[in-house]
DNA sequence: GGGTGCATGTAATGGGTTACATGATTCT
DNA sequence: AGAATCATGTAACCCATTACATGCACCC
C-alpha cells in the first residue's frame, strides 16, 4: 500500500509501471503483486491520497497515471513516522534443513546450491546497481537511502553465500560419512 | 503445517507446548501462532497424520498429547522431497529507509538502532545456543542440522548487526550535514 | 504463427493474526 | 491481591497470491 504510494511521490505511474518498479528496485525486500496493486491504487484515490488520470489508447486498456496528492505525501511522511512492524520469519528453507536428519543429504545438498546460486545471483545484480545505477542518480535527495538498501542485500547475500558454502560443506561430509556405514 | 508434524516426529506433545518448542527452537526463522496451531493439529489429525491422546486434568482444559504415526513420517519425508518455495520478502524497515528522504534522519534512527538491538540480542542467544545448548544434544542425529539452522541466524544477524552500524553512521552524517544548512 | 510485452482488472481461495472465551494453579 | 502460566479452542478479519478474462502490437 504505502510502496505505491511511496513511489508515486517520487514520479506518477501507472499501475503496470508500479509493478515493474518495485521488481527492480525494491525487489530484494519488498513485492506486490497485480492483485494488490490495482485494487490498492483504487483504495488509494479513494482516500484522497493519489489522483488518477486516464489517457486513451487504441486496442490495450486506457493507462491510468497516478500520481499523489498533498494530502498522500501527509499520509506517507506519518507512515513513516511509525516505526517498522518485527518481522514474521518464515523460511522454508531453514525448516527442511531443521528437520534435515529425517531425509538423505542428496535430497538437500540441491537446495542449498539453489540457495547459493540465488544468493551470487542478487549479489551480481547490487554490484551492479551500486556501481553503475546509483552514481547516475547522485544528485537525487534519494540516492544515498537507496544505497542503504542495496547495501543491505549485499551483505545479507554475502551471509547466506558463506552459510550455504559451509552447510554445503558439512552436507557433503555427513554423505560421505553416511556411505561408509 | 508441517513445522508441526516435524516436531511431533522427535517427540509427543500438546498444541501448547509446540508453541512453546517452536517459538525456542524455530523461533528466528518460524513462527506459529494459536490461531495456526489447533486447527492445524485436528486438520493433520483427521488426515491419519497425527494421533491425539486426551490426558484428563482438573480444572485446566484436558491436555492433548499428538505423535505422529506411520503415515506422518511418510508425509513428513515426501514434503522434504519438495523443494521449498522461494520467499516472499517484505522487510518493512529497509522500505521505510527507502522513502527515508521524504522524512528526516532523526525519525530512521531509532529504527536502525531497535534492529541492531535485536540482532544483538540474536546473536547472543545464537551463541548460547551452539555453545551450550547444542553440545548436549551431540549424539542425537538432528544435531547438525540444528546447527546449520542456527549458523544461519549467527551469520545472517552479523550481516545485519554491520549493516546497522554503517547506515547509523551514514545517517548520522546526513543528519549533520542537514543541520549545517 | 506463436511468444512476449503492454495494460487493466476481478474472483476464488488460502493463509495467517488477533482477539475473545474460560478457568484453575502457582508465583511474587 | 494480582500477574503469569498452563491449556484449549473459535470467529472475525485482513492480507495476499493465483488464476482468469481481454486483446492489441511487435518481434522472430
Amino acid at each position: 500500500m504505502e510502496a505505491l504510494l511511496g513511489l508515486l511521490s517520487i514520479e506518477p505511474m501507472s499501475g503496470y509501471d508500479l509493478r515493474q518498479t518495485i521488481e527492480s528496485s525494491t525487489g530484494h525486500f519488498w513485492r506486490e503483486s497485480y492483485g494488490q496493486i490495482y485494487p490498492n491504487l483504487k483504495a488509494l484515490a479513494s482516500a484522497g491520497f493519489v489522483q488518477g488520470k486516464t489517457e486513451r489508447h487504441k486496442g490495450r486498456p486506457d493507462l491510468q497515471i497516478y500520481s499523489i496528492t498533498p494530502k498522500g505525501r501527509e499520509h506517507m511522511r506519518a507512515w513513516l513516522a511509525l516505526g517498522p512492524q518485527p518481522e514474521v520469519p518464515r523460511n522454508e528453507l531453514l525448516l527442511k534443513i531443521f528437520f534435515g536428519a529425517q531425509t538423505s543429504p542428496e535430497i538437500l545438498i540441491p537446495y542449498v546450491e539453489r540457495e547459493a546460486e540465488g544468493s551470487r545471483n542478487l549479489l551480481r545484480i547490487l554490484d551492479q546497481v551500486i556501481q553503475k545505477e546509483l552514481p547516475k542518480n547522485q544528485h537525487y535527495p534519494d540516492a544515498p537511502y537507496w544505497k542503504m538498501t542495496a547495501r543491505f542485500g549485499q551483505m545479507e547475500m554475502e551471509a547466506h553465500l558463506r552459510w550455504a558454502e559451509e552447510t554445503l560443506a558439512e552436507l557433503r561430509r555427513i554423505e560421505k560419512s553416511k556411505r561408509k556405514q
